[in-house]
RNA sequence: GGCCCGGUAGCUCAGUUGGUAGAGCAAUGGACUGAAAAUCCAUGUGUCGGCGGUUCAAUCCCGCCCUGGGCCA
C-alpha cells in the first residue's frame, strides 16, 4: 500500500507522515522537488535529520544545486524504491507537495531518454511566432498550449527536436488510475488560517537567517541554477543582485508561496482522489475501511 | 482659525467637457507528461466620504459637513 502525503505547503505534512510510518512500520519516499537537493534548508523547509526519528526517508537530499534534477529522473528513481519496498511488504508513505512528481511516480506518464538539443535558433521568435512554429509542427499539441505559455511550447518543440516524434503522440490516458494500490491524503486547513501561518512561516525563516544561505549559495555556485528558481531564493536572490529592497523580497516570498499554495490546492483536488484528514487517526481508519 | 491638495474596488491610483466607472496588484476559478516552489489562462469586485442644491439626469457643477496631508497664523 502506497499512503501518499500531500496538499498546501505549511500543513504540517512531516509531522504526520513520521508519526503514520511508525504506526504502520513505514518508510518515507520525498515527493518535494526541492528537497532533492543537498544544499537548500532554509528556505525550502527541509527537515532536519535528526527529526526524522528514525524513520527512513529516500531521495533526500541526493543531488547538488547545480545539478538539473528532473521528473524523468524523479520517476525512474522513485520506481526503483518503490518496486523495492513493496517486494519487502513494507508500506510507502510519499511526503511532499510537488504534485506532479507523484502523478508521474504512480501513474502511466511515459518519459524516454532524450539527447540535448540545441533550441537556440527559437530564441529570438516572440510568442506568437513561436507557437506558429509549433502548428507546422504538431499542431494538436499548439492547440492545447495557450501562446504565451512559452515554456510548455518550447518543451513541445523539443520532444520533436529530440525525440522525433509530436508531444501529443505521447500517450496520456484520461480518467486513468495509479499503478499501485494508493491512498491520498491532505491535511484539512482553512485558506484563511494557512495564509496567516505563511507569513509566521516566512518570519522564522528570515530570523533563521535565510539571507545569509541564500548569499553563501549564490557566491558558492552563482545565481542562475534551475533550484534557485524555488520560493525562497529567487526573491532574496534578486534583492542580493540590487533589483528589489529587502523588504520588498520579504513580502514577494509571502505572495508567491500563497500563489504556490493555491496551485498546489487546485492540481490535488482535480488530479487525486484526495481525502482531507485531521489526524493520523484518519488515515488508519480510512485506510481500513477502503 | 485661514489657504491649498486629497477622500473612487481589499490596496495604489486613473477617469467621466454631467448620461452611475477602469488599470495594476491582491483575491478567486482553472490548465498541467523532462524547470512543477516552474509556466500559463480566465473572472469579479464599487452607497465614486456624508447630507442637501442645481439639472430630465450628479461620482463629476454649487453649498455645508466629516476626514487625511501640507503651508500660513
Amino acid at each position: 500500500m502506497i499512503y501518499v502525503i500531500t496538499g498546501p505547503t505549511n500543513t504540517g505534512k512531516d509531522r504526520i507522515a513520521i508519526d503514520l510510518a511508525k504506526r504502520i512500520g513505514g518508510e518515507i519516499i520525498n515527493a518535494d522537488a526541492f528537497h532533492v537537493y543537498r544544499q537548500l534548508h532554509i528556505g525550502t523547509n527541509k527537515p532536519k535529520e535528526e527529526d526524522f526519528e528514525g524513520i527512513k526517508h529516500h531521495l533526500f537530499e541526493i543531488v547538488d544545486v547545480d545539478e538539473n534534477y528532473s521528473i524523468a529522473r524523479y520517476q525512474k528513481e522513485t520506481r526503483i524504491i518503490i518496486e523495492d519496498l513493496l517486494a519487502k511488504n513494507i508500506p510507502i508513505i510519499m511526503l511532499g507537495g510537488s504534485g506532479l512528481y507523484i502523478k508521474a511516480a504512480l501513474y502511466d506518464y511515459h518519459f524516454k531518454e532524450e539527447p540535448a538539443v540545441d533550441m537556440s535558433q527559437y530564441d529570438k521568435l516572440e510568442n506568437k511566432k513561436l507557437h506558429g512554429v509549433l502548428k507546422t509542427v504538431d499542431l494538436a499539441a499548439a492547440e492545447t498550449i495557450h501562446y504565451n505559455n512559452r515554456h510548455r511550447v518550447l518543451r513541445a518543440l523539443q520532444i520533436y527536436h529530440a525525440q522525433g516524434i509530436k508531444k501529443s503522440d505521447i500517450p496520456i490516458k484520461k480518467d486513468s488510475v495509479p499503478l499501485y494500490k494508493t491512498l491520498f491524503f491532505g491535511i484539512d486547513f482553512d485558506r484563511g488560517d494557512l495564509y496567516l501561518r505563511i507569513v509566521e512561516r516566512v518570519q522564522r525563516m528570515i530570523n533563521d537567517g535565510l539571507f545569509d544561505e541564500v548569499k553563501n549559495l549564490i557566491h558558492k555556485y552563482g545565481n542562475e541554477q534551475q533550484a534557485f528558481h524555488a520560493i525562497g531564493y529567487k526573491e532574496p536572490i534578486s534583492y542580493l543582485l540590487g533589483k528589489i529592497t529587502k523588504e520588498q523580497a520579504i513580502n514577494d516570498i509571502i505572495t508567491n508561496t500563497r500563489h504556490y499554495v493555491k496551485r498546489q490546492i487546485t492540481f490535488v483536488r482535480h488530479q487525486f482522489d484526495m481525502h482531507w484528514i485531521k489526524s493520523v487517526d484518519d488515515i488508519i481508519r480510512i485506510s481500513k475501511n477502503g
